[in-house]
DNA sequence: ATAAAGTCTCCACTTAGTGGAGAGTAAAGG
DNA sequence: CCTTTACTCTCCACTAAGTGGAGACTTTAT
């Protein structure tokens, strides 16, 4: 198929299809004639594959990983599973560092009265020495 | 000042403060002979401001805005309070997706066995169909 | 005078695509 | 058969917020 139904059958767009054959994610048949890109249904369910990791935050060189485990019929779940863990612990790292942020945040903005007068304890805050 | 120094000061590489100064955050004073960028001690304070602003996840553009509010003897504090107040609604929006996706993924990773055998219900999940 | 340290500009690279221009190709209608 | 329309191609630029390096120039120290 064209990559028009490619694109509409895994639910990404034409662009980012094309990106991820010139990235080498998933790489169709290419008609040198035309140029044209031609995807088999096994392509398809691969770009489907990276999709669904990419929504869950795994990145590009992430996904070819995954993409290698998922085609190597002789890989563990162990090796999946580690790839797993380590993202989780990504996302924990993030979620405390914006837990914190919001904490500070919100204790700024409790303490700013917010109204017509000029002095702020936010600007304070954020011009204070060190 | 020279570069090197306001950026010990200000806590940021001199790349960095460069950069600020090419793309009008804080523009040093320019010694056209020699090119070389002076900072008064009032420059190194933006810096820091901005500092801590980038810190707090303000965007460049935010600082941009909370630095003109810094210097700007007539504003209010309510202008203030409502960049803050935006900024941790985005905070908030962030943690509910790194939240929900670090349930899914741990659903995920909890489901697979994590062993030699080459079964893995995440890569099942990765690939079923919508 | 020379060596070392500091600074300059300019270019490329990072992530993961997106937007657009201009040209070629395919399919459908008249 | 011709034209219109839809589809696809490549190439370039842009996004955010810097970072790294090359090669040249300036300042400071020995």
């Amino acid at each position: 198929m064209n990559i028009g139904l490619a694109a509409k059958l895994s639910g990404l767009s034409i662009k980012t299809v094309r990106y991820y054959a010139d990235i080498g994610i998933v790489t169709p048949f290419k008609k040198s004639q035309t140029g044209y890109r031609y995807y088999s249904s096994d392509d398809v369910a691969k770009l489907q594959f990276v999709r669904k990791a990419r929504h869950f935050n795994f990145s590009i060189d992430e996904c070819r990983e995954l993409l290698s485990l998922y085609q190597d019929k002789n890989r563990t779940s162990k090796e999946v599973k580690k790839l797993t863990l380590e993202k989780i612990s990504e996302i924990d790292k993030k979620l405390v560092e914006l837990n914190n942020l919001r904490e500070q945040l919100s204790h700024l903005a409790a303490s700013c009265k917010g109204n017509h007068r000029p002095d702020c304890p936010i600007l304070e805050a954020l011009s204070k020495n060190t």
